[in-house]
DNA sequence: TGTATGACAATAG
DNA sequence: CCTATTGCCATAC
């Protein structure tokens, strides 16, 4: 598929996460994936390392790993969020059979 | 050019 | 539920 620059990758990454509805999550594999046809790329790790450096501006609490855990180091910020949000929560872990979204 | 690293994922124990 | 292992691929050094 269409190889795109690093750039163009980033901001497909931005753009799709702010495209996750309230209350729904992501995973980085998901995001990859869906990205996947479009970039000719496909790395979850390449996506959590992007929204580690540009994610300030989106909506990350909605990005989680295949398990529903929550980013390191935000655990406790990105629990409040996705509860206010109405994110099915199991515990501390996102209820990704119910939560999970894709585009 | 080679090695180490990381907001990941799947599998095994 | 946990750690360990392997595959993955862009970045950094």
């Amino acid at each position: 598929m269409a190889p795109v620059t690093p750039q163009e990758y980033v901001e497909e990454v931005l753009r799709l996460v702010e495209s996750i509805p309230q209350g729904r999550v992501m995973s980085y594999g998901a995001v990859a994936d869906a990205l996947a046809d479009r970039s000719g790329r496909n790395s979850p790790r390449q996506v959590g390392t992007i929204m580690a450096r540009h994610g300030g501006g989106v909506p990350w609490h909605r990005v989680v790993n295949s398990s529903g855990r929550t980013p390191p180091g935000h655990e406790q910020e990105a629990r409040q969020r996705l509860l206010s949000e109405g994110v099915p929560l199991k515990g501390d872990r996102v209820d990704m059979a119910r939560a999970a979204w894709m585009p």
